[in-house]
RNA sequence: GCCCCUGUGGCGGAAUGGUAGACGCGGCAGACUCAAAAUCUGUUGCUCGCAAGGGCGUGGGGGUUCGAGUCCCUCCAGGGGCACCA
């Protein structure tokens, strides 16, 4: 290793970023001071921020995302911790075929050299990553292994081929996702969307629903928020499955049963109806025969699935000449209809409804003039009326059962227990758990994603491609000159032999969802170059993911995947771990005012000039609207390009003004002047440290110094608590504390030197996790000869942390009057006969006598008077 | 509609049930300067008072406690998640 005495410094009036920055990021990295090895010796620590889509630009929120993650990674390897701290490339996806659409360039090109701006630019950062272990997912090194388990998966009974429902835009011939679907038209055609059954891969997610959701439980260095949408996504319910026996108009019995799902069997004497899904097997008979029917079906599939569309959207049903007969009263009739708001891919898809108790249900009673009978009332009413809205019990409140028959005075846990035990008696009926998760469908019909391995053949059905002929490489030729995807109209990439018998055959043109390149990346990172997708002893000993850091807009999807892919990895034996990460932080976004003119055009920051307390316009002078600091978006040109910031400011001052004043969870506000203070504390580091250097070779610690020791060493204490929790603001104005302290001493007439020496070298090491390159460039001109990065972190002296003589509050009614200064372990009895002694007490009491004096040693005294 | 989070000076925010406002930004005053910037020093919740010293203060109301920003109930406001899920 190079000594730090070779890497040249100079002691400018000013600290100037743009040369001292460089010149540690390469000494960092000529010395490979962040690539990890494993050491089983030493305790490791696996840091991790979501990795980012290569758009081509880092934005503010990747710089405060790997600020974070960074310092949290320096922080503990200054602590003896074995870090590992890698990067890469979430590189498939849409905007890449965008480009190529757009402006002709080919995917791979495109995402590559974005690949290597933005490379250029985190590494302008100077963050403390692992740049040997660099992956990319649109790799074939790396979606091979993704090919190999989604084979393992199949085998294992994890992978299924179903027809689904999908939207489809009939303009660029592909699905679309939910999100991309807007106001009921595809968002980049402006097509209408179509409702089409199509055959898609799926991952069955289901199967592990219990287990992801108990195992939520476990996860306490998750935010509880997080957990919660977990939980809520997964959408457990208990309830009762039980059917129905079907008669005809005429009252004839059918041989044909409907099964229902409900959880509010207690309910059951309020049944009016019966609704089942449009996309119902019986529905879908019944419309064969029924012109009506199968233009109602038409008519509710054409609605689209938009929550807008939902909203709006009237109950609408078609009576289907059935009618469902009660299960504990055989001469009521239910009628039974065909109903708009009954999701097929929900419980059964049939329910019965119970107008008096739902909403949805009441509507629907409502509009066909359907009865509404009340079976459930509070406990001391003797009934409820109905009107435009249901009784729905409110919690904690009392209510009982009534107009039920045999349920009439129960509760409703009492009733629904009940309800189960006689129909799973009478065989109808059985106690049963849903949830609200779905299976995953994988499927893609674009271009620019990781090939599915299996091939359709005609006479063997599907056929996975045989793991020796792996991967199945993305074709490079393709035109994106039609809309669809290219894969689809490719001369020669689809045909193939079927590796079973050999007869012509087609391979799979869909390409998996790109959500599943970032469900095990985390994983691959510990053993970047196996063979295999992970190496079993890598895996040992780096996993899990200690620190996983990212937007909480991924508390869903990604991390509920990465859960589910871990379970099946270990399923199909590539893996042996439920949960990839341990502890988990959602940082919040970084938001920006924004302008806009008269017209309603929106101006970017860089154009919006502050005079007088208002906006102006910097180039044509025109006054400016303040639109409200929103996240920076390029619609609202509320932008702050981190390049220019770091140009100009250096990377440390963004880090540190991301760091600073604001909760790491919380949204943080990019603002000049605070951009602009951060720049001036780093000035101001840099000066106290050279006055520091300057004062010269320092002898004992003399007393004068003690009071600066203290300051300083409480600070250490502080920002070692602070950091080791994530609480970075909070490390920053212990930073500013020990400065000030610094700055004091260094003024005064005669100054204490080795104090001073001390705190300058102490508040270096400090604030190194946050400001790296400054840090370094400080240790330096403080005459170490070894680097920061290679320098542990300080402790603070036991003997500077207690203090002999401390200040409590004199309370008198638990209002404050004055305070005390008192030896640390004085009596009770002193403490109390010092407080009752003040003058200001005695004014407070008013000539009265206290009637109680509490004493907490250390903290208070109050008393009651 | 259901679930969750947040609410503290002009602003960002501190505060194991124990001195509310640490630290920063901004403001004000002073030093340096011909001047400005930068820097340094002091000051800065509101309010009454010349002062000493009071009063009021953590979204509103109530409660528990010797003591509440913190715990409980309730209402209000802002933000987020889910949403025809039976």
């Amino acid at each position: 290793m190079k000594p730090v005495s070779e890497v040249k410094s100079a002691i400018p009036e000013l600290y100037d970023p743009r040369h001292v920055e460089p010149r540690w990021q390469r000494y960092w990295s000529e010395n490979r001071c962040f690539e990890a090895q494993e050491d089983p010796a030493r305790p490791k620590y696996y840091v991790l921020e979501m990795f980012p889509y290569p758009s081509g630009r880092i934005h503010m929120g990747h710089v405060r995302n790997y600020t974070m993650g960074d310092v949290r990674a320096r922080f503990l390897r200054a602590r003896g911790y074995n870090v590992l701290h890698p990067m890469g490339w979430d590189a498939f996806g849409m905007p890449a075929e965008n480009a190529a659409i757009e402006r002709g360039v080919h995917p791979k090109t495109w995402t590559y050299e974005n690949i290597a701006a933005m490379r250029d630019q985190l590494k302008s950062m100077g963050l403390a990553l692992d740049w040997s272990r660099e992956l990319t997912t649109c790799d074939p090194s790396y979606y091979r292994h993704e090919q190999e388990m989604f084979i393992d998966f199949m085998k294992a009974g994890l992978v299924e081929r179903k027809v689904s429902t999908v939207n489809w835009d009939p303009v660029d011939n592909t699905v679309l996702a939910n999100e991309q679907v807007i106001d009921g038209r595809g968002w980049r055609s402006g097509a209408l969307v179509e409702k089409r059954d199509l055959a898609q891969w799926f991952l069955k997610i289901t199967d592990f629903s219990e287990e992801l959701l108990s195992a939520l439980d476990g996860l306490d260095h998750w935010p509880e928020k997080v957990r919660l949408m977990q939980r809520n996504w997964i959408g457990r319910s208990e309830g009762l499955r039980f059917s129905f026996a079907l008669e005809d108009a005429a009252g004839a019995l059918l041989d044909e049963r409907l099964t229902v799902y409900t959880t509010r069997h207690d309910t059951i004497f309020g049944a009016t109806f019966c609704a089942i899904s449009v996309d119902h097997e019986l529905v879908r008979r019944l419309a064969g025969k029924d012109q009506g029917l199968a233009d109602f079906r038409r008519e509710v599939a054409a609605l689209g699935t938009s929550e807008e569309t939902i909203e709006r959207a009237e109950k609408k049903g078609y009576p289907l000449g059935l009618f469902a007969r009660h299960p504990f009263r055989p001469s009521v009739r239910l009628p039974v209809y065909a109903a708009n708001f009954v999701l097929m891919g929900y419980g059964e898809g049939a329910i019965f409804g119970c107008p008096a108790h739902d909403q949805r249900d009441l509507d629907f009673a409502r509009k066909y003039g359907l009865p509404v009978i009340p079976v459930v009332a509070p406990k001391e009413a003797e009934s409820v009326s109905i009107g435009s809205e249901p009784y729905l019990e409110k919690e904690g409140a009392e209510t009982v059962l009534i107009n039920s028959d045999f349920l009439n005075g129960m509760t409703v846990p009492e009733a629904k227990e009940e309800t189960a035990r006689r129909m799973e008696a009478m065989g109808i009926g059985e106690r049963k758990v849903n949830y609200r998760l779905r299976d995953w469908g994988v499927s893609r019909q674009r271009y620019w994603g990781c090939p599915i391995p299996v091939i359709h053949c005609k006479t063997c059905g599907i056929v996975p491609v045989p793991k020796s002929e792996l991967p199945v490489v993305l074709p490079e030729d393709v035109t994106f000159d039609k809309p669809g995807n290219p894969l689809e109209r490719h001369p020669t990439w689809k045909n193939v032999g079927c590796p079973s018998c050999g007869s012509a055959a087609r391979r799979e043109t869909d390409t998996f969802d790109t959500f599943i390149d970032s469900s095990w990346y985390y994983l691959r990172f510990c053993s970047p170059n196996a063979d295999e997708p992970l190496d079993p002893k890598a895996a040992d000993y780096w996993l899990p993911v200690d620190q996983y850091i990212g937007g909480v807009e991924h508390a869903i999807l990604h991390l509920l995947y990465s859960r589910f892919f871990c379970r099946a990895m270990t399923r199909t034996g590539h893996l042996d771990m439920a949960e990839p990460f341990a502890s988990l932080f959602t940082q919040g976004m970084v938001i920006h005012e924004t302008f806009k003119t008269a017209a309603g055009e929106w101006i970017f920051p860089a154009d919006a000039e502050h005079k007088d307390g208002r906006w102006f316009h910097a180039k044509t002078g025109e006054p400016l609207i303040l639109g409200g600091i929103e996240k920076m978006s390029k619609s609202k040109r509320n932008v702050i390009d981190p390049e220019a910031i770091i140009e100009r400011y250096g990377a440390d001052t963004a880090r540190w003004f991301m760091l600073s004043d604001t909760p790491p969870d919380r949204d943080i506000e990019w603002t000049e002047e605070g951009v602009e203070g951060a720049w001036r504390f780093t000035q101001r580091l840099w000066r106290l440290v050279n006055d520091a250097a300057k004062i010269g070779a320092a002898g004992n610690f003399a007393d004068e110094g003690v009071e600066l020791r203290r300051t300083v060493h409480r600070a250490l204490q502080a920002v070692t608590d602070d950091l080791s929790n994530l609480r970075f603001n909070r490390s920053i104005a212990r930073v500013y504390e020990a400065a000030n302290a610094l700055g004091a001493a260094l003024q005064q007439s005669k100054p204490a030197r080795a104090a001073i020496r001390e705190a300058a070298k102490i508040m270096v090491l400090m604030f190194a996790p946050m400001m790296p390159h400054l840090a370094e460039e400080c240790w330096k001109i403080l005459g170490n000869q070894t680097a920061v990065v290679d320098t542990p972190w300080p402790k603070p002296e036991p003997a500077l942390l207690a203090e002999s003589e401390i200040t409590i509050a004199v309370q008198v009614n638990g209002k404050r009057r004055d305070e005390i200064r008192i030896k640390k372990d004085l009596a009770r009895e002193e403490i109390e006969a010092t407080a009752l002694a003040l003058e200001s007490v005695g004014r407070a009491l008013g000539g009265r006598a206290p009637k109680k004096v509490i004493v907490v040693p250390g903290r208070i005294v109050n008393i009651v008077g």
